[in-house]
DNA sequence: TGCAACTAAATTGGCGCCAATTTAACTGCC
DNA sequence: GGCAGTTAAATTGGCGCCAATTTAGTTGCA
Protein backbone atom coordinates (compact mmCIF):
# COMPACT_ATOMS: atom_id res chain seq x y z
CA UNK A 1 0.00 0.00 0.00
CA UNK A 2 2.12 2.55 1.38
CA UNK A 3 5.09 3.15 -1.45
CA UNK A 4 8.14 3.36 1.05
CA UNK A 5 7.46 -0.29 1.79
CA UNK A 6 8.49 -1.42 5.16
CA UNK A 7 12.24 -1.39 5.01
CA UNK A 8 12.70 -4.68 6.80
CA UNK A 9 15.86 -6.26 7.45
CA UNK A 10 18.06 -5.74 4.49
CA UNK A 11 20.06 -8.93 4.17
CA UNK A 12 23.67 -8.17 4.56
CA UNK A 13 26.18 -9.55 2.28
CA UNK A 14 28.00 -11.04 5.12
CA UNK A 15 29.48 -13.55 2.72
CA UNK A 16 30.80 -11.35 0.71
CA UNK A 17 32.45 -9.26 3.22
CA UNK A 18 33.66 -12.61 5.15
CA UNK A 19 35.70 -13.27 1.26
CA UNK A 20 36.64 -9.84 1.10
CA UNK A 21 38.54 -10.34 4.28
CA UNK A 22 39.90 -13.37 3.11
CA UNK A 23 40.97 -12.02 -0.01
CA UNK A 24 42.99 -9.00 1.90
CA UNK A 25 44.41 -11.70 3.82
CA UNK A 26 43.06 -11.31 7.27
CA UNK A 27 42.89 -15.10 6.95
CA UNK A 28 45.54 -17.59 6.00
CA UNK A 29 45.60 -20.81 4.35
CA UNK A 30 44.66 -23.53 7.04
CA UNK A 31 43.31 -20.95 9.66
CA UNK A 32 39.69 -21.76 11.10
CA UNK A 33 37.02 -19.52 10.35
CA UNK A 34 35.88 -19.58 13.98
CA UNK A 35 31.81 -19.46 14.04
CA UNK A 36 32.12 -17.30 17.16
CA UNK A 37 34.72 -14.89 16.04
CA UNK A 38 33.04 -13.67 13.08
CA UNK A 39 29.77 -13.47 15.18
CA UNK A 40 31.84 -11.17 17.03
CA UNK A 41 33.87 -9.52 13.92
CA UNK A 42 31.18 -9.46 12.06
CA UNK A 43 28.57 -8.63 14.47
CA UNK A 44 25.85 -11.57 13.21
CA UNK A 45 24.04 -14.02 14.96
CA UNK A 46 25.65 -17.30 14.57
CA UNK A 47 22.75 -18.68 12.08
CA UNK A 48 23.58 -15.58 9.01
CA UNK A 49 27.53 -16.45 10.23
CA UNK A 50 26.47 -20.08 9.41
CA UNK A 51 24.74 -19.50 6.15
CA UNK A 52 27.59 -17.67 4.65
CA UNK A 53 30.28 -20.06 5.45
CA UNK A 54 27.86 -22.18 3.92
CA UNK A 55 27.75 -20.45 0.99
CA UNK A 56 31.35 -19.69 0.41
CA UNK A 57 31.49 -23.77 0.53
CA UNK A 58 29.29 -24.29 -2.48
CA UNK A 59 31.55 -21.58 -4.29
CA UNK A 60 34.75 -23.22 -3.09
CA UNK A 61 36.12 -20.48 -1.49
CA UNK A 62 37.05 -22.41 1.41
CA UNK A 63 36.02 -25.69 2.81
CA UNK A 64 33.81 -27.68 5.54
CA UNK A 65 35.33 -30.33 7.87
CA UNK A 66 32.34 -31.79 9.52
CA UNK A 67 32.55 -31.39 13.54
CA UNK A 68 35.91 -29.43 13.08
CA UNK A 69 34.57 -25.94 11.53
CA UNK A 70 35.11 -23.96 8.44
CA UNK A 71 38.57 -22.71 7.06
CA UNK A 72 40.33 -21.36 4.29
CA UNK A 73 41.19 -24.75 1.92
CA UNK A 74 45.01 -25.37 1.15
CA UNK A 75 44.60 -26.13 -2.46
CA UNK A 76 47.01 -28.30 -4.18
CA UNK A 77 49.21 -27.31 -6.95
CA UNK A 78 47.44 -29.25 -9.64
CA UNK A 79 44.06 -27.88 -8.64
CA UNK A 80 45.96 -24.31 -9.23
CA UNK A 81 46.89 -24.92 -12.61
CA UNK A 82 43.36 -26.05 -13.62
CA UNK A 83 41.71 -22.90 -11.77
CA UNK A 84 44.80 -20.95 -13.85
CA UNK A 85 43.97 -22.56 -17.09
CA UNK A 86 40.00 -22.16 -16.63
CA UNK A 87 41.05 -18.18 -16.16
CA UNK A 88 42.86 -18.37 -18.75
CA UNK A 89 40.54 -19.10 -21.07
CA UNK A 90 37.63 -17.35 -19.97
CA UNK A 91 39.49 -14.26 -19.25
CA UNK A 92 41.25 -14.35 -22.57
CA UNK A 93 37.65 -14.78 -24.22
CA UNK A 94 35.98 -11.20 -22.76
CA UNK A 95 39.18 -9.27 -24.66
CA UNK A 96 37.35 -9.20 -27.85
CA UNK A 97 34.40 -7.33 -26.30
CA UNK A 98 36.68 -5.46 -24.04
CA UNK A 99 38.70 -3.65 -27.20
CA UNK A 100 35.88 -3.09 -28.43
CA UNK A 101 33.81 -1.35 -26.12
CA UNK A 102 36.70 0.87 -24.19
CA UNK A 103 36.51 4.13 -24.64
CA UNK A 104 38.28 7.05 -23.65
CA UNK A 105 36.54 8.01 -20.08
CA UNK A 106 36.94 4.65 -19.07
CA UNK A 107 40.88 4.75 -19.78
CA UNK A 108 41.40 7.62 -17.93
CA UNK A 109 39.98 5.75 -14.75
CA UNK A 110 41.89 3.04 -15.29
CA UNK A 111 45.20 5.00 -15.93
CA UNK A 112 44.09 6.50 -12.05
CA UNK A 113 43.68 2.79 -10.70
CA UNK A 114 46.79 1.77 -12.46
CA UNK A 115 48.08 5.00 -10.69
CA UNK A 116 46.89 4.26 -7.46
CA UNK A 117 48.03 1.04 -7.35
CA UNK A 118 51.42 1.77 -8.45
CA UNK A 119 51.77 4.44 -5.21
CA UNK A 120 50.42 1.69 -3.37
CA UNK A 121 53.66 -0.97 -3.71
CA UNK A 122 55.79 1.18 -1.69
CA UNK A 123 54.15 1.73 1.52
CA UNK A 124 50.57 0.39 1.07
CA UNK A 125 49.56 -2.67 2.79
CA UNK A 126 48.14 -6.24 1.55
CA UNK A 127 44.93 -4.66 2.13
CA UNK A 128 45.32 -2.24 -0.22
CA UNK A 129 47.07 -3.37 -2.93
CA UNK A 130 44.21 -6.31 -3.36
CA UNK A 131 41.65 -3.71 -2.96
CA UNK A 132 42.96 -1.68 -5.97
CA UNK A 133 44.18 -4.44 -8.11
CA UNK A 134 40.62 -6.02 -7.84
CA UNK A 135 39.24 -2.74 -8.91
CA UNK A 136 41.38 -2.21 -11.79
CA UNK A 137 40.56 -5.81 -12.75
CA UNK A 138 36.98 -5.33 -12.59
CA UNK A 139 36.74 -1.87 -14.65
CA UNK A 140 38.27 -3.45 -17.14
CA UNK A 141 36.30 -7.09 -17.08
CA UNK A 142 33.35 -4.68 -16.81
CA UNK A 143 33.62 -3.59 -20.05
CA UNK A 144 33.35 -7.05 -21.50
CA UNK A 145 29.17 -6.69 -20.80
CA UNK A 146 28.82 -10.12 -19.84
CA UNK A 147 28.32 -10.35 -16.32
CA UNK A 148 28.30 -14.07 -16.37
CA UNK A 149 32.10 -13.91 -17.05
CA UNK A 150 32.48 -11.74 -15.09
CA UNK A 151 31.09 -13.53 -11.95
CA UNK A 152 33.12 -16.80 -13.12
CA UNK A 153 36.53 -14.81 -12.86
CA UNK A 154 35.65 -13.32 -9.15
CA UNK A 155 34.67 -17.02 -7.96
CA UNK A 156 37.92 -18.24 -9.62
CA UNK A 157 40.02 -15.97 -8.25
CA UNK A 158 38.72 -16.22 -4.71
CA UNK A 159 39.24 -20.05 -5.23
CA UNK A 160 43.18 -19.81 -5.49
CA UNK A 161 43.01 -17.57 -2.68
CA UNK A 162 43.94 -20.84 -0.55
CA UNK A 163 47.28 -20.89 -2.39
CA UNK A 164 50.12 -19.06 -1.08
CA UNK A 165 51.51 -18.51 -4.59
CA UNK A 166 48.73 -16.27 -4.92
CA UNK A 167 49.41 -14.11 -2.35
CA UNK A 168 52.06 -11.52 -3.67
CA UNK A 169 55.06 -13.19 -1.23
CA UNK A 170 57.91 -11.38 -2.74
CA UNK A 171 57.74 -7.87 -3.76
CA UNK A 172 58.94 -8.82 -7.05
CA UNK A 173 55.80 -10.61 -8.02
CA UNK A 174 53.80 -7.17 -6.58
CA UNK A 175 56.07 -4.95 -9.15
CA UNK A 176 55.33 -7.20 -12.01
CA UNK A 177 51.78 -7.07 -11.14
CA UNK A 178 52.12 -3.05 -11.32
CA UNK A 179 53.77 -3.40 -14.71
CA UNK A 180 51.51 -5.42 -16.73
CA UNK A 181 48.33 -3.32 -15.00
CA UNK A 182 50.18 -0.70 -17.40
CA UNK A 183 51.17 -2.93 -19.82
CA UNK A 184 47.62 -3.94 -20.19
CA UNK A 185 46.85 -0.42 -20.45
CA UNK A 186 48.81 0.17 -23.38
CA UNK A 187 47.35 -2.47 -25.05
CA UNK A 188 44.07 -1.21 -24.61
CA UNK A 189 44.78 2.11 -25.38
CA UNK A 190 46.34 0.54 -29.17
CA UNK A 191 43.36 -1.24 -28.99
CA UNK A 192 46.04 -4.17 -29.21
CA UNK A 193 44.05 -7.57 -28.47
CA UNK A 194 46.61 -10.31 -29.48
CA UNK A 195 49.27 -8.18 -27.18
CA UNK A 196 46.26 -7.50 -24.34
CA UNK A 197 45.44 -12.08 -24.49
CA UNK A 198 48.86 -12.55 -23.90
CA UNK A 199 49.13 -9.98 -21.25
CA UNK A 200 46.56 -11.89 -19.48
CA UNK A 201 47.69 -15.10 -20.06
CA UNK A 202 51.20 -13.69 -18.86
CA UNK A 203 49.12 -12.23 -15.70
CA UNK A 204 47.84 -14.97 -14.62
CA UNK A 205 50.34 -17.48 -15.13
CA UNK A 206 52.74 -15.97 -14.07
CA UNK A 207 51.32 -13.66 -10.77
CA UNK A 208 47.87 -14.70 -10.06
CA UNK A 209 46.22 -11.91 -9.14
CA UNK B 1 38.90 -46.72 18.46
CA UNK B 2 36.74 -49.39 16.23
CA UNK B 3 37.50 -49.44 12.43
CA UNK B 4 34.48 -50.07 11.70
CA UNK B 5 33.69 -46.36 12.75
CA UNK B 6 29.81 -45.11 13.11
CA UNK B 7 28.14 -44.85 10.38
CA UNK B 8 26.90 -41.39 10.80
CA UNK B 9 24.50 -39.93 8.61
CA UNK B 10 26.17 -39.35 5.62
CA UNK B 11 24.98 -36.73 3.69
CA UNK B 12 22.93 -36.71 0.66
CA UNK B 13 23.48 -34.74 -2.36
CA UNK B 14 20.34 -33.80 -1.91
CA UNK B 15 20.58 -30.45 -4.09
CA UNK B 16 22.08 -32.66 -6.97
CA UNK B 17 19.17 -35.35 -6.79
CA UNK B 18 16.44 -31.59 -6.57
CA UNK B 19 18.67 -30.46 -10.02
CA UNK B 20 18.45 -34.10 -11.59
CA UNK B 21 14.76 -33.18 -11.23
CA UNK B 22 14.81 -29.72 -12.82
CA UNK B 23 17.13 -31.04 -15.36
CA UNK B 24 14.98 -33.75 -16.56
CA UNK B 25 12.27 -31.08 -16.23
CA UNK B 26 10.23 -32.74 -13.30
CA UNK B 27 9.82 -28.81 -12.66
CA UNK B 28 9.04 -26.06 -15.44
CA UNK B 29 10.40 -22.79 -15.54
CA UNK B 30 8.68 -20.46 -13.08
CA UNK B 31 6.89 -23.08 -11.09
CA UNK B 32 7.12 -22.95 -7.52
CA UNK B 33 9.47 -25.45 -5.74
CA UNK B 34 7.65 -25.91 -2.50
CA UNK B 35 9.42 -27.22 0.34
CA UNK B 36 6.81 -29.52 1.85
CA UNK B 37 6.65 -30.88 -1.39
CA UNK B 38 10.18 -31.70 -2.07
CA UNK B 39 10.25 -32.91 1.88
CA UNK B 40 7.72 -35.64 0.91
CA UNK B 41 9.34 -36.57 -2.55
CA UNK B 42 12.76 -36.76 -1.61
CA UNK B 43 12.25 -38.25 2.17
CA UNK B 44 14.00 -35.57 3.58
CA UNK B 45 13.78 -32.81 6.41
CA UNK B 46 12.84 -29.71 6.02
CA UNK B 47 15.91 -28.24 7.12
CA UNK B 48 17.70 -30.37 5.01
CA UNK B 49 15.55 -29.44 1.51
CA UNK B 50 16.13 -25.66 2.53
CA UNK B 51 20.03 -26.35 2.61
CA UNK B 52 19.76 -28.00 -0.61
CA UNK B 53 17.44 -24.82 -2.01
CA UNK B 54 19.93 -22.54 -0.60
CA UNK B 55 22.71 -24.33 -2.20
CA UNK B 56 21.13 -23.96 -5.74
CA UNK B 57 20.47 -20.54 -5.21
CA UNK B 58 24.43 -20.10 -4.78
CA UNK B 59 24.71 -22.11 -8.08
CA UNK B 60 22.06 -19.71 -9.66
CA UNK B 61 20.18 -22.94 -10.96
CA UNK B 62 17.29 -21.21 -9.03
CA UNK B 63 16.17 -18.33 -7.69
CA UNK B 64 14.51 -17.31 -4.18
CA UNK B 65 11.99 -14.65 -3.78
CA UNK B 66 11.70 -13.36 -0.26
CA UNK B 67 8.53 -15.22 1.42
CA UNK B 68 7.34 -16.54 -1.88
CA UNK B 69 9.76 -19.14 -1.87
CA UNK B 70 12.23 -21.14 -4.41
CA UNK B 71 11.19 -21.50 -8.47
CA UNK B 72 13.23 -22.30 -11.26
CA UNK B 73 13.77 -18.56 -12.61
CA UNK B 74 13.28 -17.64 -16.04
CA UNK B 75 16.18 -16.30 -17.51
CA UNK B 76 16.40 -13.74 -20.18
CA UNK B 77 17.50 -13.88 -23.85
CA UNK B 78 20.96 -11.64 -22.68
CA UNK B 79 21.55 -13.80 -20.18
CA UNK B 80 21.40 -16.94 -22.12
CA UNK B 81 23.15 -15.24 -24.63
CA UNK B 82 26.15 -14.62 -21.97
CA UNK B 83 25.90 -17.79 -20.53
CA UNK B 84 26.52 -19.55 -23.95
CA UNK B 85 29.37 -17.06 -24.42
CA UNK B 86 30.76 -18.42 -21.66
CA UNK B 87 30.42 -21.48 -22.45
CA UNK B 88 31.40 -21.91 -26.00
CA UNK B 89 34.66 -20.04 -24.32
CA UNK B 90 34.97 -22.77 -21.37
CA UNK B 91 33.81 -26.26 -23.71
CA UNK B 92 36.40 -24.99 -26.60
CA UNK B 93 38.99 -24.37 -24.56
CA UNK B 94 39.14 -28.42 -23.47
CA UNK B 95 39.50 -29.55 -26.76
CA UNK B 96 43.36 -29.74 -27.22
CA UNK B 97 43.81 -31.32 -23.74
CA UNK B 98 40.79 -33.65 -24.92
CA UNK B 99 41.51 -34.53 -28.32
CA UNK B 100 45.23 -35.23 -26.84
CA UNK B 101 43.56 -38.38 -24.26
CA UNK B 102 41.41 -39.53 -26.15
CA UNK B 103 41.84 -43.65 -26.58
CA UNK B 104 39.96 -45.90 -28.13
CA UNK B 105 38.29 -47.60 -25.18
CA UNK B 106 36.36 -44.51 -24.27
CA UNK B 107 35.82 -43.82 -27.83
CA UNK B 108 34.28 -47.22 -28.09
CA UNK B 109 32.33 -45.94 -24.87
CA UNK B 110 31.27 -42.93 -26.41
CA UNK B 111 29.47 -44.37 -29.22
CA UNK B 112 28.11 -46.79 -27.51
CA UNK B 113 26.53 -43.87 -25.64
CA UNK B 114 25.92 -41.90 -28.82
CA UNK B 115 24.40 -44.78 -29.78
CA UNK B 116 21.87 -45.19 -26.82
CA UNK B 117 20.74 -41.32 -27.36
CA UNK B 118 19.88 -41.85 -31.15
CA UNK B 119 17.68 -44.94 -29.91
CA UNK B 120 15.85 -43.21 -27.24
CA UNK B 121 15.20 -40.05 -29.66
CA UNK B 122 12.75 -41.87 -30.70
CA UNK B 123 10.35 -43.33 -27.95
CA UNK B 124 12.41 -41.95 -25.04
CA UNK B 125 11.18 -40.00 -22.36
CA UNK B 126 12.90 -36.55 -21.90
CA UNK B 127 14.57 -37.97 -18.52
CA UNK B 128 16.28 -40.18 -20.78
CA UNK B 129 17.04 -37.86 -23.60
CA UNK B 130 18.59 -35.59 -20.41
CA UNK B 131 20.66 -38.53 -19.00
CA UNK B 132 21.85 -39.89 -21.81
CA UNK B 133 22.81 -36.88 -23.22
CA UNK B 134 24.55 -35.36 -19.49
CA UNK B 135 26.60 -39.53 -19.99
CA UNK B 136 28.12 -38.21 -23.27
CA UNK B 137 29.03 -34.74 -22.75
CA UNK B 138 30.47 -35.81 -19.05
CA UNK B 139 32.51 -38.70 -20.10
CA UNK B 140 33.76 -36.48 -22.91
CA UNK B 141 34.53 -33.23 -21.25
CA UNK B 142 35.79 -36.08 -18.51
CA UNK B 143 39.04 -36.68 -20.53
CA UNK B 144 40.09 -32.74 -20.44
CA UNK B 145 41.62 -33.66 -17.04
CA UNK B 146 40.54 -30.62 -15.54
CA UNK B 147 37.54 -30.92 -13.06
CA UNK B 148 37.62 -26.78 -12.60
CA UNK B 149 36.61 -26.66 -16.05
CA UNK B 150 34.14 -29.47 -15.99
CA UNK B 151 32.59 -28.26 -12.39
CA UNK B 152 32.03 -24.88 -14.56
CA UNK B 153 30.96 -26.41 -17.71
CA UNK B 154 27.56 -28.46 -15.57
CA UNK B 155 27.24 -25.38 -13.07
CA UNK B 156 26.56 -23.14 -16.50
CA UNK B 157 24.30 -25.96 -17.88
CA UNK B 158 22.16 -26.16 -15.03
CA UNK B 159 21.95 -22.07 -15.40
CA UNK B 160 20.35 -22.20 -18.47
CA UNK B 161 17.67 -24.62 -17.30
CA UNK B 162 15.71 -22.00 -16.69
CA UNK B 163 15.34 -20.71 -20.35
CA UNK B 164 12.49 -22.76 -22.78
CA UNK B 165 14.63 -23.06 -25.54
CA UNK B 166 17.15 -24.58 -23.89
CA UNK B 167 14.60 -28.21 -23.26
CA UNK B 168 14.56 -29.59 -26.65
CA UNK B 169 11.08 -28.22 -27.62
CA UNK B 170 11.31 -29.47 -31.11
CA UNK B 171 11.92 -32.85 -32.22
CA UNK B 172 13.93 -30.93 -34.74
CA UNK B 173 16.51 -29.95 -32.06
CA UNK B 174 16.59 -33.35 -30.37
CA UNK B 175 17.86 -34.92 -34.16
CA UNK B 176 20.24 -32.22 -34.31
CA UNK B 177 21.83 -32.82 -31.14
CA UNK B 178 22.04 -35.99 -32.00
CA UNK B 179 23.50 -35.59 -35.09
CA UNK B 180 26.32 -33.48 -33.33
CA UNK B 181 26.91 -36.36 -31.09
CA UNK B 182 28.02 -38.23 -34.04
CA UNK B 183 29.96 -35.51 -35.90
CA UNK B 184 31.77 -34.94 -32.74
CA UNK B 185 32.51 -38.66 -32.32
CA UNK B 186 33.96 -38.18 -35.82
CA UNK B 187 36.24 -35.45 -35.19
CA UNK B 188 37.90 -37.05 -32.11
CA UNK B 189 38.52 -40.62 -34.05
CA UNK B 190 40.19 -38.11 -36.46
CA UNK B 191 41.58 -35.88 -33.38
CA UNK B 192 40.57 -33.31 -35.72
CA UNK B 193 40.63 -30.37 -32.82
CA UNK B 194 39.24 -27.83 -35.26
CA UNK B 195 36.46 -29.42 -36.45
CA UNK B 196 35.66 -30.45 -32.62
CA UNK B 197 35.92 -26.95 -31.47
CA UNK B 198 33.62 -25.85 -34.73
CA UNK B 199 31.27 -28.62 -33.41
CA UNK B 200 30.57 -28.03 -29.81
CA UNK B 201 30.37 -24.20 -30.67
CA UNK B 202 27.87 -24.90 -33.06
CA UNK B 203 26.27 -27.42 -30.48
CA UNK B 204 26.16 -24.86 -27.71
CA UNK B 205 24.60 -22.21 -29.83
CA UNK B 206 22.23 -23.65 -31.70
CA UNK B 207 20.38 -25.99 -29.24
CA UNK B 208 21.66 -25.78 -25.84
CA UNK B 209 22.32 -29.29 -23.86
C1' DT C 1 60.12 -37.41 32.93
C1' DG C 2 57.07 -39.43 29.43
C1' DC C 3 52.91 -41.09 28.17
C1' DA C 4 48.25 -42.63 28.52
C1' DA C 5 43.74 -42.22 30.45
C1' DC C 6 40.44 -39.24 32.00
C1' DT C 7 37.92 -34.84 32.68
C1' DA C 8 36.54 -30.27 31.63
C1' DA C 9 35.96 -26.58 28.36
C1' DA C 10 35.17 -25.11 23.83
C1' DT C 11 33.02 -25.55 19.47
C1' DT C 12 30.27 -27.29 16.05
C1' DG C 13 25.82 -28.68 14.08
C1' DG C 14 21.07 -30.80 13.75
C1' DC C 15 16.64 -29.56 14.04
C1' DG C 16 11.97 -27.94 15.31
C1' DC C 17 9.11 -24.38 16.88
C1' DC C 18 6.33 -20.61 15.88
C1' DA C 19 5.90 -15.78 14.20
C1' DA C 20 5.56 -13.21 9.80
C1' DT C 21 3.72 -13.23 5.42
C1' DT C 22 1.24 -14.63 1.55
C1' DT C 23 -2.56 -16.90 -0.72
C1' DA C 24 -7.12 -18.71 -0.92
C1' DA C 25 -11.72 -18.77 0.58
C1' DC C 26 -15.58 -16.50 2.11
C1' DT C 27 -18.86 -12.89 3.03
C1' DG C 28 -21.63 -9.11 2.19
C1' DC C 29 -22.60 -4.80 0.09
C1' DC C 30 -23.47 -2.22 -4.23
C1' DG D 1 -23.09 -10.91 -10.59
C1' DG D 2 -18.96 -8.43 -9.40
C1' DC D 3 -15.79 -6.61 -6.41
C1' DA D 4 -13.75 -4.96 -2.06
C1' DG D 5 -12.91 -6.25 2.60
C1' DT D 6 -12.30 -9.76 6.06
C1' DT D 7 -11.00 -14.18 7.83
C1' DA D 8 -8.88 -18.59 7.66
C1' DA D 9 -5.45 -21.80 5.79
C1' DA D 10 -1.08 -22.55 3.88
C1' DT D 11 3.69 -21.59 3.50
C1' DT D 12 7.88 -19.57 4.33
C1' DG D 13 11.76 -18.28 7.33
C1' DG D 14 14.38 -16.60 11.51
C1' DC D 15 16.62 -18.30 15.16
C1' DG D 16 18.06 -20.49 19.58
C1' DC D 17 18.60 -24.52 22.18
C1' DC D 18 21.24 -28.33 23.42
C1' DA D 19 23.35 -32.81 22.13
C1' DA D 20 27.47 -34.64 19.74
C1' DT D 21 32.16 -34.07 19.01
C1' DT D 22 36.61 -32.31 19.32
C1' DT D 23 40.38 -30.11 21.74
C1' DA D 24 42.88 -28.67 25.70
C1' DG D 25 44.12 -29.45 30.22
C1' DT D 26 44.99 -32.43 34.22
C1' DT D 27 46.02 -36.24 36.74
C1' DG D 28 48.19 -40.58 37.65
C1' DC D 29 51.14 -44.36 36.80
C1' DA D 30 55.39 -46.70 35.12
Amino acid sequence: MTSVMRKRKQKRPLAGEIAEAIRTGAYRTGEWLRQIDLEEKFQATRFDVRAALDKLVVLKAIEHVPNRGYRVAEIDSATLRHIREARVAIETATVASIVAAVDASTLGKLREIAERFSGAVQGGTRADWSRINSEFHHLMYHLSGNPIMEELIWNLRDRSRGSDVTVWISHEALQRSDRDHHAMLEALEARDSVRLTELITGHILRNDP
